[in-house]
RNA sequence: CGGGGUGUGGCCCAGUUGGUCUAAGGCGUCUGGUUUGGGACCAGAAGAUCGAGAGUUCAAAUCUCUCCACCCCGACCA
């Protein structure tokens, strides 16, 4: 009883939400800042985020995109030129008014998006057809004065990429939106997450864009939290600053552009998508620190003779991110609960037993599971693992999407219990109002698949009307 | 912006019909010692102008007023 009391964290089961926080701040991912809606990341934290981000700056550098930097103010009369970009973003912006003593004439926004503060600038670099794809892409902070934030998936101000690309034409374009929403699609993967690809409705699509697409991934509660959008932006925003070249038919046109990012908020998706009532479960891929070793011993000379051991098994593995847990007063098994609820993938642990018998004790915390391990036969059975818990965390997250979508008919058989729901949908905007009102669900996505597909019902679950096709629904982060 | 709630050592929190509160307890921290195979134990120590301001009173963490901050449920939201 007296180790249940030590429970830090709050079961998923009782309340989700609070799991979430209990999970961040115990896990030692991030805090609150003082400013209200913003969150202090701590190492751990961010580490996450820097290997998933090294990982997509890599594909997306191979891909052929460059990375930029722009200013985080934009002077505000640029958010205003695009008519539906202001609409969408003015309610969250935060506004510099004034600077080196002075009120400024000129308010500056802090980029809330950064298509306002680059596309002048496009317009300048662009002339000819020659100068055409236009591909960058930047890692930039960006700030959103939401009314109701949430750790890593709604701060205030959060880290992203932004891709901003110029194509001569709609269908090179659109190749790209979806060229990156398979790289985002990707990424989820590299995370052990599957993700839904899919277009937006008409309501729940990019201020500004002609077309969204986006990567949705399921939590653990059974809710749905976009993890990434690629837009096809026509040339709304190329209209509006200009950014045109001129043809081989020596006429001018406008560019046709693409916007696309990815946050941070992937972390959260991270954490819903894998974390269980022990704490985090990490994919090796995205573990800070893929192997802890927990050295166990009882007097001196064990001591050294444990930790010489333990310091040989990290030099062996030298090509993974491994940590020695030789902290003095703390007992194993307060190092092996703290490294769980941690989400270390693999835990060594080492005593004299594993010394004279010349193996190791190893823990996966993808199943909770220990197996013994010849030290001879550890190199090849770590690589081994690496895969496998990469797969299994795919697994368990795959069959546990793919069991709370559930095909419906008609709008009766709606119920309150947060599950993600595929049905036939007119895409009549006002039938998706309805349900947001009653159920507190959107649309979420017309599957990538469903596109050219017949819907199931040729009638619409809200309206009885002519359906267009089949769509996901579910509640949302 | 509506509805609800909370502010007490680094963290969780007890105390709120005003009076041994000179503010309790747990976690953590520090010192010494014993320990170390699933959240160790003993002894000692440090650490709080009780969210802020004003007021009532012999007396305020506790009552009154004003303000501030944060959290939760919504509205809003790549």
């Amino acid at each position: 009883m007296s180790k249940l009391e030590k429970r830090t964290i709050t079961k998923q089961s009782e309340d989700f939400s609070q799991w979430y926080l209990d999970i961040i701040r115990e896990a030692e991912l991030a805090e609150v800042a003082e400013v209200r809606g913003c969150g202090i990341v701590r190492p751990y934290g961010l580490k996450i985020w820097e290997l998933i981000k090294a990982e997509l700056n890599k594909r997306i550098e191979d891909d052929g995109v460059e990375n930029v930097y722009f200013p985080s103010l934009v002077p505000i009369e640029n958010l205003e030129m695009e008519k539906d970009h202001v609409e969408g973003f003015s309610p969250e912006l935060a506004v510099v008014t004034h600077a080196g003593g002075e009120e400024l004439t000129n308010k500056l926004a802090i980029r809330p998006t950064s298509e306002a503060a680059m596309y002048k600038t496009y317009a300048k670099w662009i002339q000819s057809y020659n100068d055409l794809p236009l591909r960058l892409n930047q890692w930039a902070n960006i700030v959103r004065w939401e009314k109701r934030p949430r750790p890593f998936l709604r701060w205030s101000e959060f880290l992203w990429q932004e891709g901003h690309t110029v194509y001569a034409t709609e269908a090179e374009a659109k190749d790209e939106v979806q060229k990156i929403l398979g790289i985002y699609s990707d990424i989820y993967k590299f995370m052990s997450i599957p993700a839904y690809c899919g277009k937006k409705s008409e309501s729940e699509k990019f201020a500004g864009a002609v077309e969204t697409y986006t990567v949705e991934v399921m939590s653990r509660d059974g809710k749905a939290i976009q993890g990434g959008t690629s837009h096809y932006l026509g040339t709304n925003f190329a209209e509006v600053f200009d950014v045109s070249y001129l043809g081989a038919d020596g006429e001018k046109h406008f560019g046709h552009q693409n916007s696309w990012g990815l946050s941070w908020r992937s972390v959260g998706a991270l954490i819903m998508a894998h974390g269980d009532d022990n704490g985090l479960r990490l994919p090796p891929n995205v573990a800070p620190i893929q192997i802890v070793i927990v050295p166990i011993f009882k007097d001196d000379a064990g001591k050294t003779e444990v930790l010489n051991y333990a310091q040989k098994l990290k030099e062996s593995l030298k090509e993974y991110r491994v940590k020695i847990d030789d902290k003095p007063n703390q007992t194993p098994g307060f190092k092996f609960h703290y490294w769980e609820l941690k989400g270390v993938p693999i835990r060594l642990e080492i005593g004299l037993q594993e010394v004279s018998g010349d193996k190791v004790t190893l823990f996966r915390r993808d199943n909770n599971t220990k197996e013994i391990v010849l030290t001879s036969d550890l190199k090849k059975r770590i690589k081994e693992l690496v895969v496998e818990i990469a797969d299994n965390l795919y697994q368990e997250a795959a069959e546990f999407s793919a069991s709370h979508i559930k095909r419906i008919e008609s709008w009766d058989e709606i119920d309150d219990s947060q599950v993600w729901f595929e049905a036939s949908w007119s895409e009549d905007a006002e039938s998706e109002k309805k349900l947001k009102e009653r159920f507190l669900m959107v649309s979420r996505e017309l599957p990538l698949g469903n596109e050219n597909k017949k819907p199931n019902n040729k009638k619409c679950f809200i309206t009885g009307k002519e359906a267009k096709h089949d769509w996901l629904f579910a509640k949302s982060y």
